[in-house]
DNA sequence: TAGTTTCTCCTACACTCGTAGTAGACAAGC
DNA sequence: GCTTGTCTACTACGAGTGTAGGAGAAACTA
């Protein structure tokens, strides 16, 4: 099944699900950087929102609190994100990675990390 | 000054409009693919918006119809489009890259491409 | 048990975006 | 000049999103 197409806020609240594993609506919150953390009850809206998109599902419940799960995994989400923005770039790639080294967003060392993977990747196949 | 953030219409029409250069609501309008061509008042709207944006200037008028011509570059709405998404991948690009290849979204050629590019880049400096 | 805290659930609202219709101005052909 | 087509400017609307308040239930606390 494809990943839902999340928006930014959801994304940031499925990246602290996957990091911290189930949790309450509370923890979520209180694990978002407290610069730019929303209200509680906003956070509770968004995880509303991501079940309804069968994004995250409610596990159990400890007291009276949901503990909820994230469903979707976080690489299928960047992927459906990925492709999302390659779109811009007319579905390859490769314009999107000349861009980032021209920008210094990318480096040398960065492209050889990439590099070796691809090899042992190839080399299983 | 900094590229302002644009909507998926807005991105294509601007494309059409690094294309095609300045031109009337029509003339963008019927470069868009015929598969997914909005209306003509819509792309109409658009442009407004995008002039709201200052993306996009009313150049001259030709008879009693506005020409309009691309403010931002090309080179600084993608990388806004692109800085966007590495807030996904924590600012990085490297797992960015990772995950292209990973998915297969990215061949050796395309990397060899990238490092030759770079090092090219890199002497310069 | 009464007060306080904490949750859930529902509702709301402003803003963006894709979408497009309509009225009226204007130009071009006959 | 009158008709017909084209353009502009304005308005609208539904979906999605970020934002959060309020009512009421549930649980913890003294």
């Amino acid at each position: 099944m494809t990943a839902p197409k999340l928006s930014k806020l959801e994304l940031r609240i499925m990246d602290a699900l996957w990091e911290i594993g189930p949790a309450s609506v509370r923890e979520i919150m209180e694990h978002l950087p407290a610069r730019s953390r929303p209200a509680y009850t906003t956070v509770q809206t968004v995880l509303y929102r991501l079940e309804a998109k069968d994004a995250v599902r409610r596990e159990k419940k400890i007291g009276n609190a949901h503990i909820f799960a994230a469903v979707s995994t976080k690489k299928a989400v960047h992927r459906r994100y990925i492709d999302e923005l390659l779109g811009v770039f007319g579905g390859h790639a490769q314009p999107l990675v000349s861009h980032l080294i021209e920008t210094g967003q990318l480096s040398l060392e960065d492209i050889d990390e990439a590099r070796k993977t691809l090899r042992e990747l190839s080399k299983k196949e």
